[in-house]
DNA sequence: ATAAACTTTCAATAACTTTTGAAAGTTCAG
DNA sequence: CTGAACTTTCAAAAGTTATTGAAAGTTTAT
């Protein structure tokens, strides 16, 4: 395959698999443009390249900045911004883990925490049932938040080098 | 709070949070209401519970036995089907993985086997930048799917057991 | 074979999300 | 200060996804 060819079909792709993550076609295209682009490029070039609208660009950049995924280069002389993306996949995995524990996980427990406690008798079904899930729910989420916890703080190649071995990956 | 009020509550919340994992709000609810209910549900006990349509319960609930999170069961001496959730939260996590894993990561593997190898000259700066980080992203995919099908096969408990154990998360 | 009890489908429509582009805002060199 | 170069905002339009409900289909009891 050429190279012009596979890059359109690397960011078509990246952006369909962008949409079962929680992150936006538009936005997945963008990473997956600058995830490719040796150099940083402007808002201008991203627009050219993706034939979409300024804001949509600025939107979504702005959104990638939020996800810890994108940064601003100044390149000196030039009035413009320009924008890069992390290349290593390992730390865009740990940062995309971090960023959707903090979004849904920390949400959760509060919530599950506020749930587990209902008046009423505990030989009632229902209410058992109810308890009993709400816990096991809680137990589950308490623990993924430790692990979570512990994972992101490791060094990248700690990180899932021990996990691999633990479960008989081959690390290359 | 009153088991009532919990139980709106938790359905309302755990249909927020599905929105996140691919799952959809409606899905995410039926889930929730199925999982704290003792007894298997009709549908019409679902359509009622929920104030929505049949057409969106048969739907939904289809959806949720295809992910292999409800099952349908049979009353003796009733005509109607009755539907029942998965209660233990470990296996309910364990099928969820294993199925985002079959239509995400399954799909996305050879799509990347294929981008590998663009013609060109490894010594342009595009090319390279391009190969890399397909290679990257290859073998972080290829490992992960190895993790995870580790995983998915592990028996319940010592799949996050010994996760826990490696990680320092302390078991109940 | 019939009809009642139930389940499934699907086209219309409602709800939600994304995109655009023009206008407003900001920054900076001269 | 001024105006050119750039970035950001936002309301309207387009696009996407979910929901309804009535019609079609299926199963079962008699």
């Amino acid at each position: 395959m050429q190279l012009a060819e596979a890059k359109a079909k690397f960011i078509a792709d990246w952006g369909r698999f962008g949409t079962n993550w929680g992150i936006n076609r538009t936005m997945a295209q963008i990473h997956a443009l600058l995830l490719i682009s040796p150099d940083p490029l402007s808002a201008d070039e991203v627009m050219e390249e993706l034939s979409i609208s300024r804001g949509n660009v600025n939107m979504n950049v702005r959104e990638l900045i939020d996800w810890g995924l994108v940064q601003k280069v100044i390149v000196p002389g030039e009035r413009k911004e320009f924008f890069t993306a992390e290349k290593d996949i390992w730390k865009v995995a740990r940062q995309i883990v971090k960023e959707r524990k903090k979004r849904e996980l920390d949400l959760m427990i509060p919530v599950l925490k506020e749930l587990s406690d209902v008046e009423g008798d505990k030989r009632d079904k229902a209410v058992k049932t109810f308890t009993d899930t709400i816990n096991n729910i809680r137990k589950f989420s308490d623990q993924a938040d430790r692990t979570l916890d512990t994972m992101i703080r490791a060094d990248e190649h700690w990180f899932l080098g021990s996990l691999m071995k633990l479960f008989g990956g081959k690390r290359d």
